[in-house]
Formats: C-alpha cells, structure tokens, sequence
DNA sequence: CCATTTATGTAAAATAACATACATAAAAGC
DNA sequence: GCTTTTATGTATGTTATTTTACATAAATGG
C-alpha cells in the first residue's frame, strides 16, 4: 500500500523527464541531466520508474561519446494509442496509431457532406470503437484523438469556422461531441495545418521557420513560425488560396471573389482551362494525369501555376522570410513543372537576401500526411510541458496494478 | 560569511520569481503561488530575499479579493539601467532608462553614414558613458544595451545584413565591437521591428497576432506571433515595402526592382509624384505637410498610398490571420486619410472569416518609440526565464556589498 | 461593530533533492 | 589484454522544499 502510494507519487514527479524525452529535447541519460539540470540520482530514480512502467524504453541505439556509449532513450510505441481521423471531399480515412507514429489500424469509409456532423461523428466514433478493438490489448490506453478536416478550424474552440465546402459544420462544437465519448483530449484541426506539421516534425524537425504549400485541387499553406504551427487569431493563417491578383482577366473564384490564386493556379481552375481547350479534365487527378501522358496544354498551364503560386509564395517569403518551402497536394505529383514556375517567381521577385538561403522542395507524395500530423499533433501537446502530469494521471488510472 | 553565501544562494533561487514577476506572468503573490506552483512558504523567502535587494517592490496598488486585498508587485524601475540608441537617417537618439522602461536622461548626436561603424560605434560609446554618469549612482547597474538600426539585422548575430543604406555596416559585428566595453548583454535590432514591439508591450499587451506597419520615407512592417516578435531564418520577417505588383507604369524602385510597394506609396515615392505636380516635396514629412494644408493632390496621393499599402496588408492578413494592425511612422501623422485607403483595401480582398475580428487603427504619433522598444526588448529577455540567473549573477557581482 | 473572506507570515516536522564519493559498465585505441 | 574515457548506479550525509498547523492582516457586507 505504502508502496503503490510512493510510486504513484514517483510517476507523477517523473513528468518532466517524460516531456523531455517524448519532445525530442534529450534522448539519453546525459542529455537528460543537462536538459533538466537535475542531478544524476534525481533523473536515474525517476527514468527507472518510467522505464519499469512502460512509458519509455532503452533502444537499441547508441550515441557514441568517446567512452562508454550512450543508450538512446525514446517512448514506448506501444505504451498507448491515438485514434486520428482525416475527413475528405468523398471519403473519411480512420487510423490508430501507436506513439511512434505509426499506423496500427486503419479503414476508409465513405464520406457525404450531406449526412451533417452529428451522423458523420457517428459513424467516425462507431469505426473508431471498430479499431480500438483491434488495438486496445497490446497498446494500453487511449492518448488522444485528432480529426483532420479540409476547412479552417479554430483549432482552440476545436469547431470549424466560417462557411466553407463543409455546409453546416460552422460552428458544431466537435470536440464536445467526441468528447462525450471518449476520456482523452480531442483536437480538430486544418488538413493543410496538419501536413505542414508531418513534414516539419517527420521530415524537418530542424528547421524553424518553413511553408508547406498544398497544391491540389485548392490551394491552402502552413507556416511553421518559431518551430511550431501558426494559426494566427481564428486559424484562418496560411489562405493563400484567397489573396487577388489584378489583371484584365481575372477568373471568377468560388469564393466570389475574382482573381483569387485558387481561380488561377487551383486544380479546378486548370482542369477548366483544359476543357476549355478540349482536353477531359475536372479534377486536380486528371490534370496531373494529363501531365504525366506529356499533354503541352497540361505541361505549359500546369507550369503557369507554378508562376502563380510563385507570385503568392514571393509574397509569403518577403513576409515571413522561410529558409524552407516544401510544395505538396496533388498538383505537385506533376513533377517539376509546378516547382520550377514557382521558383522562378520568388527568385525573380524576393531579394537577395530572403532567398539566399531558401530552399524550395517538393513533398514526396503521400497520401496519410495529414493523419499522421494528427497524430503528430496530439502527441506534442500531450507530453508538452504543461500538460504531461495531465497524461500521467490518466496514464495511472488506466492502467492495470 | 556564512551568513552572505546563503543569502547569495537564495537570490540565485529567487530567478524563477523573478522572471515572473517581470514578464508579468504574476504580480501578485497569490499570482506568483499558482504560477510558480511552489509552497507559500517558499515563495514568502525567495520574494523577500528579492524585495530585500530591492530588485522587487510592493506598489500602491491593490486587486480586490473578495476578502483581504492582494498586494500588487513589480520590478523596482530603479534597480538598474539600460542604454540604448536609436540610429536614423541623420541623427542618433540615444538614452538612459530605468526598468520601468522610462527615460532617465536622453541626448541626440548629428550621424553620418559616410564615418562608417567604428566610428559611428566610437561616439555611441562616448555618448553613451556620459548618460551613464548622469545615471550610475541611483541606478544601480547595466542591465543591457540595445541599438536601434533603420535596416534589417539578423538579430541572433548581432549584425547588418544584405546590402542597405547603411553602407559599410553589413556584417560588422556590432555586438562584439559593443561588447569590449559593456558587461552586460547587447542587443541589435531593426527599428520597425523595435517599434511593433513598443506596440506590443506598451499599448496591446494582451493581443497575440499583430502586425505593425511603418510607413515613412520606406514601408515596412514588423509581426508579432504568439506574443513575440517574429523575425523569421534571417531577420528578414516583415518586409513588405519590397513586394511588387504587376502593373503597366510600375515605378522603378530604390532596390532595383520595378512596381515594389515603396515606389508606389513610401514617402519618398508620393513626394517624387508630388513634385512631378509642380509641388515642393522630398520628403515623407513634406508629403505630410501638404497634407495638411489641405492641398488636393497630396491628400489624394496618400489616400492612393493607403490603398496600395492595403493591398500588401490584405496579402499580410490572409497570410498571418492577425487581430489587429497598427499603422505609424510618418504618414500614418496624415490622419485618416492613409487609414483609410489600407481599410478600404483589406475590407474589399480578404474573406470576411479573417477581418471579421480584425481591427486596422493608426499609431499614437511618437517618435521615441523605437528607443522603447529596444529598452523592452532588453527586459524581455534579460528576464526571460533561461536568462534570469545571468541577470541576477551579474546583480550580485555589481550591487555594493 | 462583527462575521466572513481571502491574503500573508512563521514554526516545526516530514519529505524530496542534491552533492559527494565510490563502484561498475562499455566502448575506443594502444 | 590493458589503459583510457565516458556512462551509469548507489549509499550517505547535507541541504532545500513542502506540508501542516496556527496566527495575524486587511478588505467586504451585513
């Protein structure tokens, strides 16, 4: 009794040391020291209780030191699971993921603007219960769960905000809704928002201030300010899609407006001036498809995109000075096309000094970004300074004595 | 002696309160309890050791309760001074100032770009050592430094970058020229950037995402994300007098480039129109004093350069999603015309969800704005709390035993 | 004026963390 | 194999911090 009572008391103390590990801040015993400034006892005792619990494990990494090695530390995969959701234009792909992140489970089922957000949560939760089953025994308990949707999201209030291709979801409190049904935080949040993050946290972690551009059939961006996603007052930053452009022929947007970058550079737009011209194209797919069979017409609209987008991502650059800017979405499975337009633009308009250490990259084409920034998403801020004791008192009263 | 040591160590255990107390985070003790999540105990020693020092004191001011008011704590403005300058066009403004930040004794010196750094550096100092006379006997010691510079710096090395009007400064490394003389942290920064910080920290404390934009003789802006200033990979961040648009008679710019902001709406473009109508103008305080007169032209040539300021501002607020946007420098003292030209513009181009919750208002007219700034940037991080213990061994090296 | 409420201080005992010193472990290079 | 080097664990006395319990202070509202 005695016992059990000092452990529970030890587990929560360990909380920094578990923040630390699981933010990537120090991942052996000798960062740990230097990381957390405590003594050597101090972190020995705790790491032993987290290891001995199954929050953390030895890898079978090294860092080599000059002396003995140093065993690299990192958090249990299987010490937990995260149920993360990315909801499309036609169909929802369900996930559960162990702490890696890594895909344990996983289904897609079909997806109807129409059904309103009380069904679609419905039938999200029922296939959420579907897969938790499948990995409830060999991953402990439930640590998050995260829903990525393709409109802004005021990320705080966990809602989508203003209208949007989603017709009646503004303002449906999401996060109460699943929140009723399962004990772990919920988070909503922007699709786009969540592949910047897969890329800063999966393929960047060292780079501090860097753009992802989606370029699919709409075009929306990321801005990872400071070495985290910024969202700006309602977290409607990053709409690049929006900002205008005069000109004497500017097209009509779907927002309304005319010469929007969307009407121009979007893959509707293409896939419009492709039928225009006679060519079988209605969405961002057939465009690239179009491409890829060596079409010019594709080829010479597919790199005016890319200028398009080049005269918004000169603007973003001048603004935000990146040293990063990874261009993803359908669009830019076409290959270089889209990319060299868009270089040309910054380089021709930018000054020397915010391109001279500007990288501009395509993304590898992956179609679970988004969930997997998700996951990527309830895992920073669960073991996040703040709110790792959270974590830990849900992880002690879950688990089994 | 013994007595001493501990009372060394317990100040060097007081910097986490410290640093709360001088962010703001807590000014009370009830405040400083729940922030610091130390026993009373503790925080009743380590606050008494502080207040004993007098780095801290008690003010006047009281927050009610409900039962026994809560004594309202602050940073004592007299426990220290900083220096700090402001390089301009033709002139030096440099200052003492207490920790409050108020002006303690101020002083202007004619500048010339043509002496170069050193020298420049050289009368800095000079000045400098004067103010400090004035000022070291009843205010303790230097806590920092901080330059003022009218061109883009790359903050963490302390230094000028990219080719500019100060010709001769790129890459000199001010810090370490200033450093050989002072003990105590410097601190280079651009001049708008210092500006939106003195917004910031002085007027909107409380707001998270703002944009300040400076429109003079050049046009720049500086940007405030998550609370703090941002800079972007190379302190670049900010720069939107360099954005181009597209049009038949785009004016040739001071950089090079045709149709940039600045050769359209800076202070030096409207007084160049201006001329061309036969009008005495060269410079933004010109262009504001015809303004004034009521002369026609100039009022429509501002309200014109409103609109194009408008027109980067609507790219700003679609790109960052900000709250609020402070319009000064120069021409922001024509009134409202400027104002509202950039209101007309973001109203018309952005999507209601962004300018729903966004406010665009104009600067009080001030020209020690940047001197502030930069005394704030100082505090800012002098006790930011992985610098707190540097200030406080510097504190306990210098104050009389 | 008095009860209520919250702020604030302090002594004493209990607990947690640290520094120190010593011991062992695991690699690299000779 | 041996020395060197750094990593890592543990016992012990010391120091720091918290908890607990009690006391006083300064406001509000009846």
């Amino acid at each position: 009794m005695v016992k059990s009572t000092r452990e529970q008391a030890s587990l929560a103390n360990a909380s920094e040391i578990l923040s630390l590990i699981a933010s990537g801040a120090a991942n052996s015993r000798a960062a740990l020291l230097v990381a957390s400034g405590m003594s050597r006892v101090t972190v020995t005792q705790r790491l032993n209780v987290l290891l001995s619990v199954g929050l953390v494990e030895e890898t079978l990494r090294t860092l080599p030191s000059g002396g003995r090695p140093t065993r690299v530390l990192g958090i249990k995969g299987s010490a937990g699971f995260m149920l993360v959701a990315d909801i499309g234009e036609t169909h929802i792909h369900l996930a559960a993921m162990n702490l890696v992140p890594d895909i344990l489970a996983q289904s897609t089922i079909a997806f109807s603007i129409a059904e309103g957000p009380a069904a679609t949560l419905q039938r999200i939760k029922d296939e959420f219960d579907r897969l938790m089953a499948e990995v409830r025994a060999s991953h402990g308990f439930l640590v998050g769960v995260s829903l990525s949707i393709p409109t802004p999201v005021d990320f705080k209030r966990g809602r989508v905000v203003g209208p949007s291709v989603l017709y009646g979801w503004d303002d449906f409190d999401i996060v109460s809704w699943l929140g009723r049904h399962y004990d772990a935080p919920i988070y909503v949040e922007n699709d786009v928002n969540l592949m910047t993050i897969y890329e800063h946290r999966h393929n960047f972690p060292d780079v501090d201030d860097m753009i992802f551009i989606k370029a699919g059939t709409g075009i929306g961006s990321g801005i990872i300010a400071g070495g985290k996603i910024f969202r700006g007052a309602q977290g409607a930053a990053g709409d690049i899609g929006h900002i205008q452009f005069n000109s004497p022929d500017a097209p009509l947007c779907r927002c309304g407006k005319l010469g929007c970058v969307e009407a121009r550079a979007g893959g509707w737009a293409i896939a419009r001036d492709l039928a225009e011209k006679g060519l079988q194209a209605e969405t961002a797919r057939d465009v690239v498809a179009l491409v890829e069979m060596q079409k010019p017409e594709a080829i010479m609209l597919l790199r005016r995109a890319g200028q398009t987008i080049g005269e918004v991502a000169s603007d973003v650059v001048s603004i935000l000075n990146p040293s990063l800017i990874v261009v993803g979405g359908m669009l830019a499975r076409g290959g270089d096309f889209l990319l060299s337009g868009i270089r040309e633009l910054v380089y021709q308009r930018c000054l020397p000094l915010a391109t001279s250490d500007l990288q501009i990259i395509l993304a590898e084409p992956k179609t679970d970004s988004a969930l997997i920034g998700a996951a990527h998403l309830v895992l920073d801020d669960v073991f996040s300074a703040g709110k790792v004791k959270e974590f830990l008192d849900r992880f002690t009263a879950k688990r089994p004595c």
